[in-house]
DNA sequence: GGCATAATGCAATATTATAACATAACATAA
DNA sequence: TTATGTTATGTTATAATATTGCATTATGCC
């Protein structure tokens, strides 16, 4: 079922660095138009959630994010990178909305329509943790009217389907 | 605003000894039905869940238990309650779908349809932590649809609106 | 350079959740 | 009735996730 390159899950065939390199000018170019500072850490951090294509935790992150720098310092040695680092720069990256959140997995996902205010509709596949990011517009509506039918104000939307995707439906668990 | 007893949102003037008990009450009949046992324990976690008419969080729980169980005891003299006490309780009603978990806060309420597969909309107020849980076919349909034209199986659907409620709208915070 | 602000580093700790194993309660049949 | 299997709870330890508070460094601007 790795044929399906118009399926919303992204199979192993797509070109992965074209997208994260997508990814990550097109966060430049967020930044840059509203005055906020992509800085070398902000951007690393969103390559690395990019680079997973899944959504990824925090102390993942971090993990990579020491990774990196042990393979960038001339004698592999570095100090421990600190939560709050990855935090900061997840809260930041969310705050630009360059990333969602996934409330369900406490992970995190490269937003597919960065800088966009909008309200996205997570298909989370829990046999091989991929996520789908997708937008509808009934869906959306439904929720607008449920929250002005109870004098309710929105900010903030979570909206995330667990089950399976077209690829794991078929496979067998081995025992 | 306190005077919109219709509105989706609890006031405080509801009456709150009956609605714990009424809950009390179809949980166990629930329980009857399909063979399975409410325990003491059980029981005692899901009236604390429902006092607080509010999310709440499981160590909160676990709070509430021991202050219960210090009560009880004649001479204020008990063990201290551990989480996983606490955690399986939550795991037994949450799997008899008498209570729901509330993803972006790390807590857990009532269900007011007890018993029954249902995916329901919650409106969680950021200013008075109160939540609403509704039901809207609508949205249920809207993501059967993008379940479906995806190709994917749900497993479990989590819809959570966070804002502010009536009550909390006009509030102004005090700096 | 000197200053203000923003970003990062760093240490400690808070909060949420689970694993692993021991014991107790309950149900049922020999 | 106790033997026995099963379910539920107790207990200890630890894992995983997240935040607070303060020190230091980088950046932008005058």
């Amino acid at each position: 079922m790795s044929e399906t390159p118009d399926g919303v899950f992204v199979g192993s065939d797509h070109d992965h660095g074209n997208c994260v390199s997508t990814a990550l000018d097109s966060a430049a170019a967020v930044c840059q138009r509203r005055g906020v500072r992509l800085t070398p850490l902000r951007r690393q951090v969103l390559e690395l959630v990019w680079q997973s294509h899944q959504p990824i935790g925090a102390y993942a992150v971090l993990d990579a994010l020491q990774a990196n720098r042990r393979d960038d310092a001339p004698d592999g040695r570095t100090s421990a990178v600190a939560p709050p680092t990855v935090y900061r720069a997840l809260e930041f990256l969310l705050g630009q909305r360059l990333i969602h959140r996934i409330e369900s997995l406490n992970a995190y996902i490269g937003c597919v329509h960065p800088g966009a205010r909008h309200a996205a509709l997570f298909l989370i596949c829990n046999g091989c943790g991929s996520a789908a990011e997708l937008e509808s517009a009934t869906l959306l509506t439904a929720i607008d009217n449920a929250a002005a039918d109870a004098g309710f104000a929105i900010e903030r939307v979570a909206v995330e389907v667990a089950g399976q995707c077209p690829d794991c439906q078929g496979a067998v668990d081995v025992a």
